[in-house]
DNA sequence: CTCAATCCTGACGTGATAACTCGGAATTCA
DNA sequence: TGAATTCCGAGTTATCACGTCAGGATTGAG
């Protein structure tokens, strides 16, 4: 089929919108979520996953790089090979996939998870802001690391039929729990 | 002076780096600790705190206009104008200044805090990633939300615990429990 | 053995936009 | 008046997100 998905712009919203993931965040996470719902079934290839999703499947080649070299994903070539994932789907946190495709989680320069940005700031020494980027930068890896992969690749509990006029998605997650 | 401070680049980290916010929040956030500090000695013009804190003036006034429109600041034009806080800064929640500056937080499309950007995602009805970009949205609102400016303004903060005077938004985030 | 399916690699394109700059008008104080 | 300031709208420019494209390497099936 090969939909010829239109190229999407930059950015939904014109001029707003704070601290947004790439697309490479996304098209890889459905690519895992893909990935762990045919867990145990062999390798699946990257053309059924583009197909399958409507993402550019040149464009997933490149994503699915970085899944591979983290070790998240493992590739098997020629024909009928594809991929699959690297450990069972429980044991995969969220905060390692999206690592791995977006790099160190880092709201603001002075607060990069990555040691090798340490210092990259003049300020570091007297600038009391970077409590604030800190904080931020903890919240979002404690998050992205209480949801598996396999958080994601249940079923979906309720129909596929988005019902009623307010559809608030009401999804129930121990980690949501909060407000 | 006016130290020609160099253009900085539009991203620290080369191809890396996830949810990152741009100047506009750090520049910004940077003002408003700038005004908490002076807060109650009438305005203070905005090339003095270009000054003060080596960032590009110009570009200043474009920011300060969000912040002036959220009600987060308040102007006196004239020679002796400037700028003074809208509000106490222990009233003032960071998680306001940022939305002001950047936009409601929405790490992806399908998880906006703004309304009208509900329903722009087709895939809501059957998507269950949403789950995982809702669940960050509000790790970072709350994490925003539950530092307030004064906290950002003491004098000298030598110490990530600063426990000052008696103040009712005691930071004590589970989030912030880790390094 | 051959062929088709698939992964793999690197280079290239390109439109949007973040991060500014610039000029001037309006307002106020001394 | 003149100097200091905010206010406003319109450029400018380098960078990067988001892809495309071409071809090579590897493997299973017939």
């Amino acid at each position: 089929m090969t939909t010829e998905a239109p190229r999407r712009p930059r950015s939904i919203f014109p001029g707003t919108g704070a601290v947004h993931f790439s697309t490479r965040g996304e098209y890889g996470t459905r690519l895992m979520v893909e990935l762990a719902r045919h867990h145990g079934n062999g390798p699946i290839s990257l053309a059924e996953m583009a197909d399958h999703e409507s993402l550019p499947r040149p464009y997933l080649e490149q994503l699915v790089v970085s899944l591979r070299e983290a070790g998240l994903v493992t590739s098997t070539r020629g024909a009928r090979g594809g991929y699959q994932l690297g450990r069972a789907p429980q044991e995969i946190k969220m905060g390692e996939v999206l690592r791995a495709l977006e790099g160190p989680i880092a709201p603001m320069v002075c607060a990069s998870e990555d040691p090798a940005h340490a210092g990259i700031c003049e300020r570091m020494g007297f600038c009391n802001v970077n409590h604030l980027w800190l904080t931020v930068r903890s919240a979002i890896s404690t998050a992205l690391d209480s949801i598996t992969l396999a958080d994601l690749a249940v079923p979906r509990a309720t129909h596929p039929y988005h019902s009623g006029p307010v559809q608030l998605t009401n999804v129930q997650h121990p980690a949501l729990a909060e407000s």
